[in-house]
DNA sequence: CAAAGCATGTAAGCAGTTACATGATTGT
DNA sequence: ACAATCATGTAACTGCTTACATGCTTTG
């Protein structure tokens, strides 16, 4: 589970219990965990049974008992050694390549259809999230500016520049692969205007 | 199951062997599946249990049999709808992104050191990449362009096109995550001579 | 003689998903 | 009255991965 790690990062600024951190990945534009109950709560299960997390109950009157996750000594030393291990490959997938890859199967309008289909798609999700940044810029002011649905306040500039460059690159992705499909129907239209 | 389309693709150039069609996949720069048996055979398996392909049997004297797998019209039919459906935001994961969020836990040194290691691995895999479409364009000449690592050659202009955009784009990631830890690393040094 | 290629398949497991289950509280 | 929020958890599944297992042939 790579998803322990950034519970455990999460954890590192403060304690927070299952469904917050359900909250915080569910609202967050560039780590890419749906934040489902199986994998967050099964996750706090094995943090715990390896020592890295403390479990402090709240019992409550009327709702189910809210338990508090803290990270322990172990997990620290865990994330930084985490954090100093070799970084990974990004990966970059788009079934929609696979579905062009065979357009020999289709005719020019369908497509064009399908790379019409996949614009609309990449633009609105583009704005939508350069929209939820902009609000996350706008609740903290520039000087504090969150990480695109991450209310805790960054601790210094480092930290502000790091996240912001994050939701950045991860809004320019789909700014330019909405580019790239632009660009390919606009030749794909020239190709077939020359064949006439 | 989402391999089973990209395997009725490949089957709707010619026949093939599960062997061949693992090759395919493994030598493929823009297909995300790494090709290995149990998807392959597996996912044959369960297109020949669903009509989609039909198995020809050819024994050979010392190597094991060749099962030759050939496309039918349901295939091509399910292939079809499968080209024609909506198709899905593409999706970019870099758990070097998740590192850096919390990057609070590192000196400003070490910091540095998970970025100079992430460019040094895109820079790598740019250039490996550049190079596969480099050979494959030198294989088959500039008009017959096939797609990096995939030796079938390619129908006509439109298909042409489309192949080399798809190769060409996942270069472009590549290169331009590359420029992104690039301009980061920059602007983190930046900061840290100004507190100077 | 070792490595790579040809050719099939299986076992075990990891990471992630949706949907289900329960049930009180607060806001529209 | 209905939806959203708080709060925990489970079941069943998909997609994909590495590694194992067998065994012959060709190339360096």
């Amino acid at each position: 589970m790579s998803i322990r790690h950034a519970i455990l990062g999460f954890l590192s600024w403060k304690p927070f219990t299952g469904y917050e951190l359900k909250r915080l990945f569910a609202d967050s534009l560039s780590f890419h965990w749906s934040g489902n109950n199986n994998q967050i709560y099964g996750s706090l299960v094995e943090l715990h049974r390896s020592g890295a997390v403390s479990i402090e109950v709240q019992q409550q009157e009327k709702l189910p008992a809210r338990k508090l996750y803290t990270i322990t000594e172990e997990g620290r030393a865990e994330l930084r050694a985490w954090l100093l291990s070799e970084p990974e490959l990004p990966a970059f997938r788009s079934l929609a390549h696979t579905q062009l890859a065979w357009a020999e199967c289709l005719s020019d309008a369908e497509l064009d259809g399908l790379l019409a289909s996949y614009e609309r798609k990449l633009a609105d999700q583009a704005i939508m999230c350069r929209e939820r940044m902009r609000r996350s810029l706008e609740e903290t002011g520039e000087a504090g500016y969150a990480g695109a649905g991450r209310a805790e306040p960054r601790r210094n500039a480092r930290e502000r520049l790091v996240w912001r460059s994050i939701d950045e690159s991860q809004v320019a992705f789909y700014e330019t692969e909405l580019g790239w499909t632009k660009n390919l129907r606009l030749r794909l239209k020239e190709l077939s205007d020359e064949g006439r």
